[in-house]
DNA sequence: AGCCTCCTAATTTTT
DNA sequence: TTAGGAGGCT
């Protein structure tokens, strides 16, 4: 089949009349993916030439519009597919869009475009430009683990103390200065002086030393493109005139490496479309820039910007409910969800009195919502889903969901390959195809167990470096030179002997790489290692090893694998069978059920403290951004909840309803009454405190406490006033917590745990915490403790 | 070298 | 509470 483009448009025209009336159908048919199309989804399809800003809402249809984007561009020949770059975050989302793409082409187009992910463009880019940097194109690519041991031997040759100044600390902190595209010698002064004063330092030895090791951490892939484009513009020219459009998926995530990249690329034919949701924008924590979003239409003047506000996904509850909470929010670029589905049930809203009961009340609502006995139809567990704030949130669900014998699955967990056994298994088959990856020696030179401990390896390493030889040829050196004896030195030689045999196999190719992998890891003993191991895991790890093996076969040989496997850690199996998801609300990005739990909505928890402390009011919005991508992932049933007491670390904590609840906007919302003994009618606190009965002091001082809170009054209120056309939610919880406070009152800080005023300074108090010790403190991230909350039971 | 005990710290996570 | 790391003991 031929491609269509301007000739043959053009050539149609010239046809004989039936011909013609047939070209048109063809036509039509070429392009189907215009009709599914709404007005403004069009428009960013159609709008090819020149910058173009989408500014997709949830559920509105964004990944259609960009592949339907690409498929017109190719279609309608306005570029070959070589010539288009599109880019995303994740090879979740970089999968999704090839195979939507071929969809909508069928076998139509010949080529592929450039679509994946930021790191793997970036890859094939550098390995072809590798020595520009100082690098040979057989670069590896370090995972964290390995960045860490590097670091860490830094940082002890340094002379710090590892133990105050944790390496990953410190890792985080180069991660985050190559985010903003700082190389060590253009790292602000301000920032060098981080990690003890060391850290600017550190960062310039730990780039030598990967420059040394002929390797790259994922940060360099974006850094060194820029400082390629930056320092060569011949470079940059082939590429802006290989890549005449260029899409970008989740713009909003981008950080400044990602940002100067994109606008080198992009900045002689301007031919750029971002796509993303400044809405959603949920990893600022983790460098991405809203401001890059916010900023496209400066950055690219005569910017198109589109808004798809029509969404496909949620009853007009949810996106009425959805748009109240991210109101909240200063500076947004502002869209409007709408919907033409109509009705619906309205959000629910239910407290608990602890973290146990609320998960007891989902598990019971997860039954009978999958039996059909809420009066609606059965609704299948896969289309349900639990969205925490926190991993340790899950563990109430996975202990009340075990005890009832409801099947989950948790959707993000430690993934396959990040497995130690993997990791080791991946680290011999690394020293296979290159002998001198030390970081690779040094993992397994002593796993299994060869009696090679800190000393040999230190013997070896210092061999290798007054010599200049990667680690296996020092230890070759030490072994020739004798400078090892007993059984160490024995268990070395065998160790050497098989990485030499293997490496020769894996050379020669008379074996199957997969063969080679099954001999080195039952030859070194590592098979061995864990079928002697007696602890529960051991069996799953062999396992694992089994299916990494399995998984080899889809590669040609180790080196190909590898390359692969570093950039592409994900494993999602997806697994047919009937399971609630339990998974962050970070993880949920991108994902949609049915039925949505939202658990934990108390202050602190979420909005999480931590990111209220570090970031103030731009960590505040984030986290409220973070609930609006919560209640956008519900289709049809959306419950929020939150618990009055959690035990935290151990400890109880009693804990006031989210400020988000209030900013729920009421007629979207209905508020359901906890179950059991304080389920009596739409109760006042006092009915609620009459039920409780003459049940142990703290306890009922406790509950007190917690229905007495402004949080559940403004509940109670607001089912009293249901109906009402007042607007207005209340006042904010800053508001009212901010109440005075007395010296020698009892108080709970989030953070620091309970303590007494000792002092009061206009809305400054201090505070003398049992735990943390003397603090200043602003009043309203302190509660008032009584007694009750006081005494853990 | 390996096991055991004590101490500390504790979001979110992709590549 | 608990998990992981570090240091000490055998």
């Amino acid at each position: 089949m031929t491609s269509f483009n301007d000739e043959d448009a053009f050539e149609a025209a010239s046809l004989p009349l039936s011909q013609r009336a047939m070209g048109a159908t063809m036509g039509a048919r070429a392009a189907p993916y215009l009709d599914g199309l709404n007005p403004a989804q069009r428009e960013a399809v159609e709008t090819l030439d020149g910058p173009v800003l989408m500014l997709a809402g949830a559920g509105t249809g964004k990944t259609k519009a960009l592949t339907s984007r690409i498929a017109h561009l190719l279609t309608t020949g306005s570029a070959r597919p070589n010539e288009i770059l599109a880019v995303t975050f994740t090879n979740k989302a970089a999968r999704e869009m090839k195979s939507r793409v071929a969809g909508l082409l069928g076998e139509a187009i010949e080529g592929v475009p450039w679509l994946g992910t930021f790191h793997s463009i970036c890859v094939k880019q550098l390995r072809r430009h590798a020595e520009l940097v100082d690098l040979k194109s057989n670069f590896t690519i370090l995972d964290t683990d390995d960045q860490i041991r590097l670091l860490k031997q830094l940082i002890v040759a340094e002379g710090i103390d590892d133990k105050r100044w944790p390496a990953r600390m410190l890792a985080g902190l180069i991660d985050s200065w190559k985010n903003r595209a700082w190389t060590p010698e253009a790292l602000p002064a301000s920032e060098a002086g981080a990690y003890d004063h060391k850290g600017g330092k550190i960062y310039a030895q730990y780039q030598e030393r990967l420059r040394t090791l002929n390797a790259c951490d994922f940060g360099d892939l974006l850094l060194h493109m820029v400082t390629i484009f930056q320092q060569h513009p011949d470079v940059l020219e082939q590429y802006q005139r290989w890549f005449r459009y260029i899409l970008v998926d989740e713009y909003q995530d981008t950080n400044v490496a990602q940002y100067m990249w994109l606008r080198l690329l992009a900045a002689a034919h301007k031919n750029i479309c971002c796509v993303g949701d400044d809405d959603q924008s949920i990893y600022g924590w983790r460098g991405a820039e809203v401001g890059n979003i916010l900023r496209f239409e400066k950055d690219f003047e005569g910017a198109k910007i589109v808004k798809l506000e029509q969404n496909y996904r949620s009853t007009e509850h949810i996106l009425g409910a959805a748009s109240g909470v991210i109101s909240g929010n200063k500076g947004r670029l502002g869209k409007t969800l709408f919907t033409e589905s109509k009705g619906g049930e309205k959000v629910r809203l239910i407290g608990h009195w602890d973290g146990e009961e609320e998960a007891r009340w989902i598990g019971d609502e997860i039954e009978s919502m999958q039996s059909g006995t809420r009066g609606m139809n059965p609704i299948g567990l896969n289309q349900m889903a639990i969205l925490v704030r926190a991993s340790h949130q899950m563990r109430s669900f996975e202990d009340r969901f075990l005890s009832i014998g409801l099947p989950y699955r948790v959707i993000g967990g430690p993934r396959f390959y990040e497995r130690l056994e993997i990791r080791d298994a991946m680290a011999y088959f690394r020293l296979i195809t290159s002998p001198s990856d030390d970081l690779a020696f040094e993992r397994i030179v002593n796993t299994p167990k060869r009696g090679l401990g800190d000393k040999a390896v230190q013997k070896i390493q210092v061999m290798a470096r007054s010599n200049g030889l990667s680690l296996l040829d020092g230890a070759k050196l030490l072994l020739e030179t004798k400078g090892l004896g007993g059984k160490g030195a024995k268990e070395l030689a065998k160790l050497v002997d098989g990485l030499d045999r293997w490496g020769a196999a894996a050379r020669i190719g008379d074996m199957s790489h997969i063969e080679i992998a099954e001999m080195a890891l039952e030859e070194s003993g590592y098979t061995e290692m864990w079928q002697n191991d007696k602890t529960p895991e051991a069996p799953g790890r062999l396992d694992n090893l089994k299916e990494l093996v399995k998984a080899l076969e889809q590669f040609e040989n180790l080196q190909g694998f590898l390359e692969h496997i570093a950039l592409v850690m994900d494993n999602d199996t997806e697994e047919a069978s009937e399971k609630v998801s339990i998974m962050t609300l970070h993880g949920s990005k991108g994902l949609e059920f049915p039925a949505v739990f939202l658990p934990g909505w108390e202050e602190g928890l979420f909005p999480s403290q931590r990111s209220m402390d570090e970031s103030g009011v731009k960590g505040l919005e984030e986290e409220r951004r973070l609930a609006y991508v919560g209640i956008t992932r519900a289709e049809t049933l959306c419950t929020i909840s939150f618990a009055g007491n959690r035990r935290v670390y151990g400890q109880w904590q009693n804990a006031l309803p989210s400020r988000f609840i209030d900013e729920l906007p009421e007629r979207h919302v209905e508020i359901l009454t906890p179950p059991g003994i304080y389920g009596h009618q739409a109760g006042s606190a006092s009915d609620m405190l009459d039920a409780l009965g003459g049940s142990d002091l703290h306890e009922a001082a406790a509950k007190a406490n917690v229905y007495n809170s402004p949080g559940w009054r403004r509940l109670q209120d607001r089912q009293a006033s249901r109906g009402s056309t007042s607007s207005g939610m209340g006042v904010t919880i800053e508001a009212q917590a901010v109440s005075s406070f007395s010296v020698g009152e009892r108080v709970f800080h989030q953070k620091f745990g309970y303590g007494e005023i000792t002092a009061l300074e206009g809305d400054k108090l201090d505070v003398a915490f049992d735990k943390a010790g003397d603090k200043k403190v602003i009043g309203k991230f302190l509660t008032a403790a009584d007694s009750a909350g006081d005494v853990p039971f």
